[in-house]
DNA sequence: CGAGCCTTTGAGGGAGTTCAAGCTGGGTGG
DNA sequence: CCACCCAGCTTGAACTCCCTCAAAGGCTCG
């Protein structure tokens, strides 16, 4: 079975992204989940408390909401969701993980996880034990002052967010996610244009604060528009100025 | 000239929120805003990084989007209201903050804030620099425990304003922020069911994803209902219980 | 005491939801 | 190997909740 994803097949097969043996020191999502300024002696010290799992399959969970919070997880391959149940049940996606991010954070504050965490396709992951990371936080000053800006970045998306649900249309809603997806996707030196969305169209409206059916025909009105093309997952951005202009916000997430 | 709003004017006059000599040791919010198990020396060391700057009047900005990020603030008196500006201009309010809860930490990550913070009505904080916490941070693992675990509730908390804005009704949401004042006031000690509105219905449109006007009319319609008391600002529940029953959400913010 | 802003209330309209029905494609078992 | 199945996706039509526009009342502060 072909474990990867055929946009983490790319640039990430290299280094095979499912290779336990890999260290931190020569990972290639490195400059994005570490501080760019740790240095040989420090890498190697995170090195020693970050624990590389197996593959988890499609629909297995990292994590669910009010486990015992233990660790943080660096996303190596594969695509994870972040969701919390309303009250009445619902599902409340709030936010995509592509490798290079970091999941869990939000379990710090209760010892608990506030969001479920699901592989939307066959995913490897870090798992980085908290209570170690504080120790290396506290001996590391980088170290401490990563972890903090990666928890405010957090924060700033989480607002980035609010702000779209609180005021943006369905076409800027949508045009944004896309152009959140090429931004992430450029970062790890894959395609701008061209990627395979891992997630279902009920789980972007549901992120999106949108139904399915909104969300499908925006997607339909963007390609009849030859903004982009669509072949069921596969995406294309034809026109990345065009959506950038109809999303009409400055993302980061 | 009053410079506490009504609500703070009760208890939190007694030892006075304006009182510069006051300390984080004998702060009657101390419990809320620092960690529970610091103890004496430890307090002794954060009091001394904690500067305690003069009220700040009701429209003054504590700090600006994109100013440099140098501290974050603990609110001691009145009210702080936190907002970005949107791609158009718009303005977006991110939060609401009462004395005893941290603002600014959005700012880490980029080292400048992401939000600009106003003054709601006449008010006093404690600012306390980064670099000085950071160094705390190392050498005191209770402190540095209890800055993730303030972060780590932003995120959740920001995580429920969006499940929020993506699935609930007008209703639902003016009933979830009336129940979230009513908890925050409980926790300080004072009225769960009577307090004023420091902010303008307009904020609490903004900060909802509502026009103006659709919450005065659900104001109007708990009102009428008989769930809510209005007299332009002062604000009396008088079924909270029904209320929490139209939010119908597990809130904390 | 008047100006300007905030709030309330009403009437009409529109973006997105809801409901319903057909389509597509990947997996399964006969 | 093909037929079937079922979940996910698309498309259409009607409805609804909230927004927009408009106007009048009420506070607050100079």
């Amino acid at each position: 079975m072909v474990i990867s994803s055929s946009q983490s097949s790319a640039a990430e097969q290299q280094t095979c992204p499912h290779n336990n043996a890999i260290s931190c020191g020569n990972c290639r999502l490195g400059t994005i989940c570490l501080p760019l300024a740790l240095e040989g002696e420090d890498i190697v010290k995170l090195d020693e408390i970050v624990q590389r799992g197996r593959p988890i399959q499609k629909g297995d969970h990292l994590y669910r909401e009010s486990d015992a919070f233990t660790s943080v997880y660096a996303v190596r391959s594969g695509a994870i969701k972040a969701y919390r149940l309303t009250g009445d049940g619902q599902e409340q996606v709030t936010g995509f993980y592509f490798p290079g991010e970091i999941i869990g954070m939000d379990g710090i504050s209760k010892d608990q996880y506030a969001c479920s965490a699901k592989a939307l396709e066959t995913s490897a992951v870090c798992e980085i034990p908290f209570h170690r990371l504080e120790e290396l936080s506290a001996q590391v000053p980088t170290m401490q002052r990563h972890f903090f800006q990666l928890m405010s970045q957090e924060i700033t998306m989480d607002q980035q967010l609010i702000t779209m649900l609180s005021k943006n249309s369905a076409e800027e809603r949508v045009a944004a996610l896309l152009i959140s997806i090429s931004a992430r996707n450029a970062r790890r030196k894959l395609s701008k244009t061209s990627f395979r969305l891992p997630m279902s169209r009920t789980d972007i409206g549901n992120f999106l604060g949108l139904t399915v059916e909104t969300v499908s025909r925006v997607i339909s009105r963007f390609n009849k528009q030859g903004l982009i093309t669509v072949e069921s997952k596969e995406i294309t951005l034809l026109d990345l100025d065009g959506l950038k202009e109809i999303a009409n916000v400055k993302m980061d997430f």
